[in-house]
RNA sequence: GCGCCCGUAGCUCAGCCGGAUAGAGCACCAGAUUCCUAAUCUGGGGGCCAUGGGUUCGAAUCCCGUCGGGCGCACCA
């Protein structure tokens, strides 16, 4: 029944109801219903995969708002050519109110303009939505657990950890933003080698602390003057009880009070970035419950761990290689080149054997799980994945589980490589380099390239041309609109949408650009890429920067316009929403939205 | 040798589950400020989308090969 279903916008609703919908899935209602309805007359046979179909803007604007390529889908299976499809489509869809015209182009694309009221609908749903808007229920309140940084808790955060924060941080955001609850979770990994190294350092310290001259850091230690303060305290506290004690006596006391102390340093870092936690789990007590036992139980009793002889490494040769018994997992089964070992022939759990139980333990808590890993560990993503799986789908509650790997940030000083290494203690640290150049630069940086790509951080070039940084053009064009907002309330002009209809094409534009995002928050918490809303904020404010300008030449193209307050007040209201949008984006990315510049 | 990632303008990078003449910044050239902030804008030159096949009505995008770069490949973490 062709007539039977409504074409009308209605904008109040979309607002007051906070659904998910945009007015590109909103059209494809319509255009499903058109489908619907050539069906009914016998021009389309039923039963057609619409699920290639899209709606979306056209690469360019002068092809019209709204396109889609049903008719050239559709053709091949209809039986019939995408011109002829076109066609008897757009009969249907010019009937729309909303739609002032629609034409076939190209290889039959269908184009359709919109009233400019839709758009004026549009601006209206952005200002009723306000600090809401490009929220949705995409994900269905499901609970993702995002675990990033992680980083061994040995020593301050550094510049090798900022990029899988940053976009670790901004992607549990933007998840957030897409209607999934969120676990943002920590990895403490206090149970292994390190942390003993760790202990041992202090307890170097220590000794310095009580007065003996330690001379030169010794090889294998961490040299950093960071555990300085926490070996005096433990000196003040104990004395010299632990200076010629065996190791035995002070290693798990010194550790775990170095572990805290290096925990509270890391939080400390992470909130110079405006990051932080709900969840911190620790590696130590995760072993102490028994979970990799309870992992290995299941394992072995599908199969997928046995008692092996873990193989030589391929590719390397390793002079002293001796086969040696030990409980594997059978990542070959899923593409591994070898089987891995879960245990250490001294009887302790290896990192994997533990980390698939943390998953394991994960997963009893979430609906999905993303890890952010340094691109150093993509060798091991197989075996997790599949150890993953196979105790979720074993546990019957198969959980999604992806890694998303984070290339390195090659860090140049004046194009020279900056060299570090946390064991000789020459590091850049990350909170050097947000005191330097500011939080917002540095997240803002590390969100204008897609995670997977390999980037450049040259220190230099990033605060002496921080002026340059596309983050300011983006705060410019927020200062900006905050700025007209003030200039035009000293002058008694507030924004008003009494005469949003004087609105013209310059005006539009925006609006139209405006309204793609709630449909790019939704794309990019799908693809799990954030630096997407980092781009679409530079088109926003390079849009808003070019309307600005058109004010120079033309005075009666301004905001606010001497003599025409109905005129002022509709286009305050345009730039309060476009403001609006700006604060959005950046609130996704962790960036603020500064007030003026 | 094997696995993963990348290869788009001189440089740094976008390109939205394949879509119409491939985009932006920097740099270069030529312009715009009596004005709500020029940290801005307008215009110009510059590309065999590494390369060879394949799939498709249609490929920078998907698949395979080759070349080039990065990362990883012990019971480390």
């Amino acid at each position: 029944m062709p007539g039977g279903f409504q074409f009308s916008r209605k904008p109040a609703n979309r607002a007051t109801m906070l659904q998910t919908q945009t007015l590109y899935s909103e059209f494809s209602g319509y255009l499903a219903a058109a489908l619907d309805a050539l069906e009914a007359a016998g021009t389309l046979p039923g039963g057609l995969n619409r699920g290639a179909i899209t709606v979306e803007p056209p690469r360019d604007a002068s092809h019209g708002d709204l396109s889609t390529n049903a008719a050239m889908v559709l053709a091949k299976p209809a039986g019939t050519n995408p011109r002829v499809l076109a066609e008897a489509l757009v009969a249907e869809l010019a009937k729309l109110p909303a739609v002032t015209e629609a034409s076939i182009a190209g290889p039959g694309f269908i184009n359709l303009r919109l009233s400019d009221a839709t758009w004026i609908a549009e601006l209206r749903a952005i200002a009723a939505l306000a600090d809401a808007y490009g929220r949705s229920n995409m994900g269905g309140g499901s609970t993702v657990n995002v675990e990033y940084v992680s980083a061994n808790p040995t020593g301050p955060m550094h510049m090798g950890h900022c990029r899988g924060a940053v976009v670790g941080d901004a992607l549990a955001t933007l998840l957030e933003w897409s209607g999934h609850k969120v676990i943002r979770e920590y990895y403490v990994n206090d149970a292994g080698g390190q942390v003993d190294v760790l202990a041992r350092s202090v307890h170097m310290r220590y000794r310095e602390a009580l007065g003996e001259d330690v001379g030169e850091v010794p090889e294998g230690l961490y040299p950093g003057d960071y555990l300085v303060p926490v070996a005096q305290e433990l000196a003040a506290e104990f004395g010299d009880k632990y200076v010629a004690a065996p190791e035995g006596d002070w290693l798990i006391l010194f550790r775990t009070r170095a572990v805290a102390a290096m925990l509270v340093m890391i939080k400390e870092d992470l909130a110079l970035l405006g990051i932080s936690h709900d969840l911190f789990s620790s590696e130590a007590e995760l072993q102490a419950a028994g979970k990799p036992e309870q992992a290995e139980a299941w394992l072995r009793a599908h199969d997928l761990v046995y008692d092996g002889i873990l193989e030589a490494p391929k590719g390397k040769t390793i002079e002293d290689w001796e086969p040696v018994a030990l409980p594997l997992f059978r990542s070959t089964k899923f593409g591994d080149d070898q089987d891995r070992p879960i245990k250490k022939s001294d009887g302790k759990w290896t990192y994997f054997g533990a980390d698939l139980a943390y998953h394991f333990q994960k997963a009893e808590s979430a609906d999905a799980l993303v890890d952010i890993w340094g691109a150093d560990h993509a060798g091991t993503v197989k075996r997790i994945r599949a150890a993953v799986a196979a105790l979720t789908e074993g546990a019957g509650k198969q959980i999604p589980f992806e890694v998303k790997l984070v290339q390195m940030v090659q860090l140049l000083r004046n194009g020279e490589p900056v060299k570090m290494s946390k064991r000789s203690g020459n590091f850049v640290t990350l909170a050097d380099v947000v005191r330097e150049v500011g939080k917002d630069v540095v997240r803002f940086t590390m969100l204008t390239r897609k995670p997977e790509a390999q980037m450049d951080f040259d220190f230099a070039k990033v605060v002496e041309a921080s002026k340059d940084n596309p983050v300011f053009y983006v705060q410019y064009a927020h200062a900006r609109i905050r700025s007209t907002l003030r200039k035009g309330e000293g002058e008694g002009i507030v924004p008003a949408d009494a005469a949003l209809d004087r609105l013209g094409e310059e005006e539009l534009a925006l609006v139209k650009l405006a309204a793609q995002f709630p449909r790019l928050v939704e794309a990019a918490a799908a693809a799990r890429e954030p630096h997407r809303v980092a781009f679409f904020l530079y088109d926003l404010a390079a849009a808003l920067h070019s309307y600005w300008n058109l004010g120079n030449d033309k005075p009666e193209k301004r905001f606010i316009v001497a003599q025409d307050q109905a005129l002022s007040g509709a286009r305050l209201y345009l730039a309060a929403q476009i403001g609006q949008l700006i604060r959005n984006g950046l609130a996704i990315l962790g960036v603020e939205a500064v007030e003026e510049m």
